[in-house]
DNA sequence: TTGTACGCGTTATCAT
DNA sequence: ATGATAACGCGTACAA
């Protein structure tokens, strides 16, 4: 009860009731081993006597480091990306570190914005889950820079981290599905244009096309955003197709744009899956509540969320060791009822 | 370029290059008001040339704070939460605080972890999203409390600021549209029986049917708790219910849970709103675009996330000053598609 | 194994 | 208006 300072417990007062020095109080925190049974057993009791807590200001500071990471996503309000982020708070916190959160594209961030956060005096590293922020900021950053991984997406050619699944083998194996579904005019919704991982999707599914020698006319490309707004344009555009030649089947790069898409073909009165098939990619919470429930491929994104984490820290604590081996992170097709046969008629 | 220490720019080197002490430098930066327009003008330009930036270990260890702010929410991986999170992000930011995320729910905290979180030594204050945290996590928590202040749930009796709709208003606003439709049987399938909201949320569907003497059986209250697993056994709760004597209408106490009301009832062949009418609460992004588009209440979740961040950081700046007067938030019934006048037959 | 003493980078206080 | 300097609380050489 005879602490100093408002009567916030520091070390001292630790010290002090256990009859030790300030460094051994540390020391019990720290490397419990290089203190003698006898001792530790007396600090670890007078620790809890004062209810004493660590000040991670004055440790920080003494370390040379912030505590936090910096986790950036280009839209919290997504589903898709909070799950991703419940993985990284899981392990994040459990190492000890805070999680400042930034979104780079509702609205878009700027160089100074992104320069503030991308900080070493702000945080000890970043997790990027967004592809597309301009290669300039990172070289116009701080001299020192943080320690980096990216997951989800990525930037080309850029000697970092990633974690990632393989897009373009999940985009085959969605269009391989149709496919086998015995479709022959399919056609794909896709992401940004810019985005990378719109691109490893398209190519899957042109690969697929390639595979079984069907056509793809531009035409049956639709360009999207990921959003459900999107994928009610896409419906729009589908809707406005000739009739006797248009796609039979659709493989949408996002979950969302498929509901979009969906949504608005009911609103038309074109029934999925009788009148066309469609594929969706993601696999969130709601596909398989959504009526039809969605056709998807799954991605595990909590466990990426967990990877990325852990090996940011991993960085941090020892930026030379050589990184564990990035998991392998499964796909899986998962089969509803957004899918159909294609009608023998 | 002649920086000691790893290069990476201090106070003190800010100050050799403007000539002026260190002191200065840090007046320009916090009271730029203190300091002659000269002088602010050279010290500027140094602190431009060095690229120098704050250090905030050091900062919040001279001034006692830690620059962090908890939120602790019962489910990241839910889209309702993510948009109030996203509020509080823009804000919390925006006065360059911390934000450290945690969940309450999956899985549940225990004391221990909510002691370790909901410190001063780590935190200067916290939103708190969950109304089921037990009252023993905060007395037994350290003697120096950090700032709270609750979002859209609160724990009842507890004298502490918080924001969130009017939950029995809403309530009243949903019935009352049933009721409106010429629905006479009219059921609710309500949250966990434990939340605030929940029994926010029934007193309103209560009230609303009281008012127009309509009779609610127990078997038309069918207890969820929110998710979309919860409602899709309501749907089978209201299947079981004789056919001749069920609610031809459902007020459910979330989106989610109507969501998968009404995938379970496409199961079964049941169609909304032609078979039954169906209203859910929050107004989540998919509600717009789900078959049939849901008609909701909807409530403003970014702005009580700001709201509440605004509040916090003017708790902590200054714990004594009066709360600016909270905000109302406004509600609003958004009619969609599930729900329909009853059958004149 | 333990204690002493200094420094981490900043800001508040007190001078000038 | 500006400068010198003493804290803030902790970790870690180094000495004992």
């Amino acid at each position: 009860m005879s602490e100093k300072r408002g009567n916030i417990p520091r070390i001292q007062d630790v010290a002090k009731m256990a009859n030790v020095s300030t460094a051994t109080v540390s020391r019990v925190l720290s490397f419990p081993d290089r203190v003698s049974e006898a001792t530790r057993e007396v600090v670890l009791q007078a620790i809890e006597k004062t209810g004493y807590t660590i000040n991670h200001s004055a440790r920080n500071l003494r370390k040379g480091g912030t505590g936090a990471i910096l986790v950036l996503l280009p839209n919290l309000a997504n589903s898709f990306f909070s799950r991703v982020l419940k993985g990284i708070e899981a392990v994040a916190s459990g190492y000890g570190f805070n999680i400042l959160i930034a979104d780079s594209q509702f609205p878009p961030i700027d160089e100074a914005t992104f320069g503030n956060l991308f900080n070493t005096n702000r945080i000890d590293g970043a997790i990027i889950l967004d592809g597309n922020i301009p290669r300039s900021y990172f070289k116009r950053a701080t001299r020192q820079k943080p320690q980096l991984v990216f997951a989800c997406e990525w930037i080309s050619d850029c000697a970092v981290t990633t974690f990632h699944i393989d897009n373009l083998a999940g985009a085959v194996m969605a269009t391989d599905h149709l496919v086998g579904l015995g479709h022959r005019k399919i056609g794909h919704v896709t992401g940004p244009t810019n985005n990378i991982l719109s691109q490893h999707r398209l190519a899957g599914f042109e690969q697929s096309l390639k595979k079984h020698n069907l056509p793809c006319p531009r035409d049956w490309k639709i360009t999207g955003d990921f959003t459900i707004e999107s994928g009610v344009k896409a419906a729009r555009h589908w809707l406005a197709l000739p009739k006797d030649n248009r796609p039979t089947a659709l493989f949408c790069a996002s979950d969302e744009m498929a509901f979009g898409l969906i949504s608005e073909l009911h609103q038309n009165a074109v029934k999925v899956p009788d009148d066309l098939s469609i594929i969706g990619f993601d696999d969130v919470e709601f596909a398989a509540h959504s009526i039809p429930a969605l056709t998807t491929i799954h991605q595990p994104r909590r466990r990426i969320g967990e990877a990325a984490a852990r090996a940011l820290i991993h960085k941090i604590r020892d930026a030379e060791a050589p990184m564990p081996p990035q998991p392998v992170f499964e796909l899986e097709l998962v089969l509803r009822a957004s899918t159909a046969p294609l009608p023998l008629c």
